[in-house]
DNA sequence: GCACCATGCTTATAATACTAAGCATGTTCT
DNA sequence: AGAACATGCTTAGTATTATAAGCATGGTGC
């Protein structure tokens, strides 16, 4: 019983719409909807998501985040600073530096070294 | 040849792996990676996405928007692409490694060229 | 040359999402 | 009661994703 499963079932008994009534609607397959809403599938695919969402009217994201595909909240990802400094850095050399500079993060990736 | 396709190829390349070396890091046969980047899979599952994603040090939203999984976010600000690619290209160094170009770089900073 | 192996790709197969058909139970009508 | 239908569910089959095994080509050292 994924979160999922019972956040399709809650939207569907609020609209007091049958699985045959959604199938006709969505183009998806009451029996699909059945296993959906049991939990019988462990990860449905996305543009079925979009379909039910577009038909109850509730954001696409919220479904995809209940199917386990999406972080609850957007927050962004940690970056490594180390990363954004070389960024900030490299950003003031000159066009030729720059490609003299990927020429040596080459030469680094192919150096083993990587402990 | 989809958006997706062309995006991994890129970043494969920027990174100078491998698919049998990223097969080894993200646990993705390289046969499938193959189909993936010459566009052979309409619809990879986003747990897919997400473990190269991760590997690659971009933002997942990002490869499923490519994916058509989700729209497009508000554009970001025009970056230099040659930056763009020195990231990603540096993602995959050591610590170590990062210091020393870093090191490269305060030399390019100092080296009168500016041309 | 030629053994060796690294690299990208193809193909056969397994795993899983999804559908078509139909079953089980309940309700409503005469 | 019983025919007809509605509803949720099960099951057998299809389609697609993803993997395992191996092929084709090219480079490198002996």
């Amino acid at each position: 019983m994924s979160d999922l499963s019972q956040e399709l079932l809650r939207l569907r008994k609020l609209r007091g719409k049958t699985l045959r009534a959604l199938e006709e609607e969505t183009g998806i397959s009451n029996a699909y909807l059945s296993q959906l809403e049991n939990g019988l599938v462990k990860r449905p695919r996305p543009h079925v998501l979009h379909k039910i969402a577009e038909f109850y009217g509730v954001p696409y994201e919220d479904l995809m985040t209940a199917a386990g595909y999406l972080a609850p909240a957007d927050k962004k990802q940690p970056v490594d600073s180390e990363l954004t400094e070389i960024q900030l850095m490299s950003a003031g050399l000159s066009d030729r530096q720059k490609k003299e500079l990927k020429k040596f993060i080459r030469f680094l990736q192919h150096s083993r070294e990587e402990d």
